[in-house]
DNA sequence: TGACAAAGTCAACACAATGTTGATTAATGA
DNA sequence: TCATTAATCAACATTGTGTTGACTTTGTCA
């Protein structure tokens, strides 16, 4: 459990570092199931042997990697809890969206066609819990049974929120992204005349 | 491009049909990568040789299953563009709802953690097409340049909701639940006071 | 119904990636 | 400096792949 326990060996970091340079390259190029150890480790210029140093297999490797990210995020927004007394929704916001500014390159693979739809589950899960305090707090009664079904709405489409912008190389910044979302949630995306 | 074309022999349906079936099942306790054409065929109790015979390999196959998704798809919504000539959403939603029903196995994988990015990538892409002129045709200029991301929100969020459905088995009614997303959309999930 | 065409079976094949090994060399950090 | 640990390299058995040709079974349609 102790993570980040001292900070490795410098080879090991580069290693690592590198492996995942190489994972992020390729998962651009095809999809996951069709990266080889061999080719991964050829274009990282190592032995092969060394992946097996660290990671079962590919898939190992990616779940690693979200680990150690939702681990950051965890931190992040964990400490935002404490500075933040309000119940403002934009705070939390902020600090995911300047997150996801700092990891992009992995964050835009990941929610690519061959990206990973258990990255979005985990994400999904994360925020849940983040998010569970400041909905149920708020005059939420109103959707009693169905929260699932609204969280399930605003969660996945601010990940869709995520993507576009991502795929644009995120040229707003992360303030603009908060407020934006902030105004989907609260207000819709449609403001069209009541029917 | 002929699709359908005449209708295949009883034993090419029955192979595809129990390939399928296979598939799904699989899909529910694994990772697509980690699927062998071996124990797909072995689960559906035929010759190896005889799924190379229609696919390339697994990807290949969900490929193929999830274009004739979205052929169906396409003709229940076009059909629907001539039937209705007021600018709802909500019928068209309503056959979203009820083609989501009648598909919700392979809805309910493709959704999960070991489904399938790309999925969600086509569903985007299809429904963008159908929902311009929904959105454009009415007083959306507020948006702008910001369709992308407005458009983003709403698909993802609706997405969201879809696979909260059919992990629970569909228990509302499809009209329940375009009411609900037709909901979401237009007045957001949170119905907050205006801070 | 019966004949022909097509689908499916089976065994075999070369090939490529996997995951693991033991011995050796190189880099690190105290 | 020196003991420790990482990384390399070659080799290995194993497994899945994709394809072949000969065969048996099944469906279609005249």
């Amino acid at each position: 459990m102790a993570e980040t326990e001292k900070k490795e060996d410098r080879r090991v970091r580069r290693t690592k570092k590198l492996l995942t340079a190489a994972l992020t390259q390729l998962m651009q190029e095809k999809q996951i199931s069709e990266i080889t150890v061999r080719e991964l480790t050829e274009l990282a210029d190592m032995n092969r042997g060394t992946f097996y140093l660290y990671y079962k297999d590919i898939y190992d490797m990616l779940e690693k990697i979200e680990d150690s990210m939702f681990e950051a995020l965890d931190r992040i927004i964990d400490l935002e809890e404490n500075e933040s007394v309000d119940r403002q929704t934009k705070p939390i916001l902020l600090k995911l969206f300047q997150f996801i500014e700092e990891n992009q390159e992995m964050c835009r693979v990941l929610l690519s066609p061959n990206g990973d739809m258990s990255f979005l589950h985990r994400l999904n899960g994360v925020m849940r819990e983040k998010c569970l305090r400041f909905f149920r707090a708020a005059e939420a009664e109103s959707w009693d049974g169905d929260f699932d079904y609204h969280y399930n709405f605003l969660m996945f489409g601010t990940a869709g929120l995520i993507r576009a912008w991502v795929n644009r190389g995120c040229p707003e910044s992360p303030a603009q992204m908060a407020e934006l979302t902030d105004h989907m949630i609260r207000r819709g995306g449609l403001d069209l005349q009541n029917n």
